[in-house]
DNA sequence: GAATCGAGTGTAAGCGCTTACACTTGCGGA
DNA sequence: TCCGCAAGTGTAAGCGCTTACACTCGATTC
């Protein structure tokens, strides 16, 4: 009943040869004569051998495998950069692990505990913000380690990401020289999210540039959540005066605060100005088009996956990349005649 | 420079207990005086004892870990039900491992190997439509199975899923019934994907059993893309006359046909009717909100896990569950006077 | 013709864990 | 008092692989 599945020692003694030999074969082919690399092989084949991974792993003391813990797989943001992340991987030789935190500092630490554990030869993580005892862990075991989507103050870790805080507040800028003063801010949950408190910095940041009174903005944190976003739309437009423009944290808040502004009767850009940020798909297919901030999300994948793999197989010193993220002007946003707030 | 990581031996000596001993604190508790437990875990605790995941599965022949093959992280479709699978995982002491196929049936033969080379215990994948070598493989290696998203027809397998034609055809139903006879559609990719090709034949079915010609459908196939369903709509619009309704193979494409509409100036549902399928968080987002089929992705994800386990722990039987599906209406499909095709 | 060499292969020692089995206690019952 | 037994612990044999090192042998070199 219980199968049998073949071992290298099988293929070794199914093939006349030393295990030695079939591991060769498998792993450094160029070691290995010809004439016995090609016995070696059909015999794999006959006997439909997989090698295993765990004991590979162990024995190696590698087990090209890299870890990923992105705070959620339940939206779009971060999917398409880790699919270039994937593949550039792949490309590379390496596997992918991912796991989702739920933006809870808690799980990621467990996670990456259990990454580790499984033996991965580095990790990708989202954000720098964490406990302290998180980086030491790594860097007792020597675990390369990048960090995306935000760029590292203190350049302690390698990173590829962009300046969340500058993106947003040229945003903010664009915003108050198209004539806003009432500006709403759906924010994402600001606690252990350094992306989401970067952006909300950016606007803080503009206002007072603008010799405005940041105190002035009304700002609702909530999740990430196209539904989310809609409750906190129509909480900020039980104000009065209504804002003119609602910034949204991202373009999932900002989708929902589009669909809750339609459901109320209000007309998008003429009643109210909504921004959003990241610029996913969505972003220009909803009505009217996100005016949003655009991160290279495939690029920020591929460059994180180079920048690991060097630090894993270099051991190359590490690195900081910061990309360009550029405005995107839609027609969610419109210039308005400046109004005192 | 190397940095020393504790391993079990480690803690054994320090703690004075032989490794027996240290694995049953971490395995067995139970089997262990209180006292020597209480040692044991602050040894653990101080060294800052990390148990090696690979070694561990080796020697158990177990890793309590499940491995899922998706065609793709990119858009939402799957991701609501995956996180409920590993959520319900995560409870029942499961860990889970993810990798995509991009649609790619050759990819997915690959992963599997991959998944079960690293000890996965059970798998998780998409549909039933695959090469039968697979499936010898995972039966070969006893290798529990789930498959998800769909209904086997077979019930070679365990499945938790839906009828995705039937569900299909009565959404046709509906359509033919509120008097469209000039039907378009948007499918997805068939080719080596049940779901899709369930879903088309659904309703040709519907058309069939209304007594018209399937082969009147105008149908396109296409990526699930938003941007790939715009292009079809349009494509489709170019037919004279015109359809009276788009059906879309899933809310994604129908997100892109919404989309396409505006910037072609025809108005949804007045000018031409959308459908979609699955009712992701978008679907009530988009404007008009969409008219699609219900899919209830957490209770299949929650239900998958649960076979899974079962599977695994208790050997119980294979079993197939078929979950109901609903018509959720909404705006984006209008009632219109029936004309001859 | 002997010394040298390098390509190809084999031997065997682990990698860090689990677990069958053997062993040592201390206890209650006969 | 002695035995049996259960609870707690230790011993040691692997799990399936990689790789340092040793070995063989035909081809070069002088």
């Amino acid at each position: 009943m219980t199968p049998q599945i073949p071992t290298l020692d099988d293929v070794a003694r199914e093939a006349d040869v030393s295990t030695a030999t079939v591991s060769r074969c498998l792993n450094e082919k160029q070691k290995v004569s010809p004439k016995t690399l090609d016995r070696v092989m059909k015999t794999v084949e006959k006997l439909g051998y997989t090698p295993n991974f765990n004991a590979r792993a162990m024995a190696a003391k590698r087990s090209f495998t890299i870890g990923a813990i992105i705070p959620t797989m339940e939206n779009a943001i971060f999917a398409r950069g880790l699919q270039a992340f994937q593949e550039t991987l792949h490309e590379l030789g390496y596997n992918l692990l991912v796991s989702s935190s739920a933006y809870q500092p808690k799980l990621e630490a467990e996670q990456v505990r259990e990454l580790v554990a499984r033996g991965a030869d580095g990790l990708l993580l989202i954000g720098y913000e964490r406990d302290q005892k998180i980086y030491d862990y790594l860097d007792g075991r020597n675990i390369p380690t990048v960090l995306a989507w935000a760029s590292s103050p203190d350049a302690a870790h390698a990173f590829v990401g962009f300046d969340n805080q500058g993106a947003m507040r040229s945003l903010a800028d664009t915003v108050i020289e198209m004539g806003h003063r009432r500006i709403g801010v759906i924010s994402g949950a600001t606690n252990g999210n350094d992306r989401a408190a970067g952006r909300l910095a950016g606007i803080k940041e503009s206002m007072r540039a603008h010799g405005f009174d940041a105190n002035d903005l009304n700002i609702i944190e909530t999740q990430y959540e196209i539904e989310r976003g809609g409750e906190a739309f129509e909480q900020l437009m039980k104000a009065t005066p209504k804002p003119t423009v609602v910034m949204c944290g991202n373009d999932v808040l900002a989708t929902g605060a589009i669909s809750k502004a339609r459901e109320l009767g209000l007309d998008i850009p003429n009643d109210v100005s909504v921004t959003g940020f990241d610029d996913i798909e969505l972003a220009s297919h909803v009505w009217p088009p996100l005016t949003t901030v655009h991160v290279p999300h495939r690029e920020m994948g591929r460059v994180a996956a180079h920048v690991l793999i060097d630090q894993i197989e270099k051991r190359s010193t590490k690195v900081g990349h910061e990309l360009n993220v550029s405005i995107v002007m839609r027609d969610s946003l419109k210039r308005i005649k400046v109004q005192d707030p």
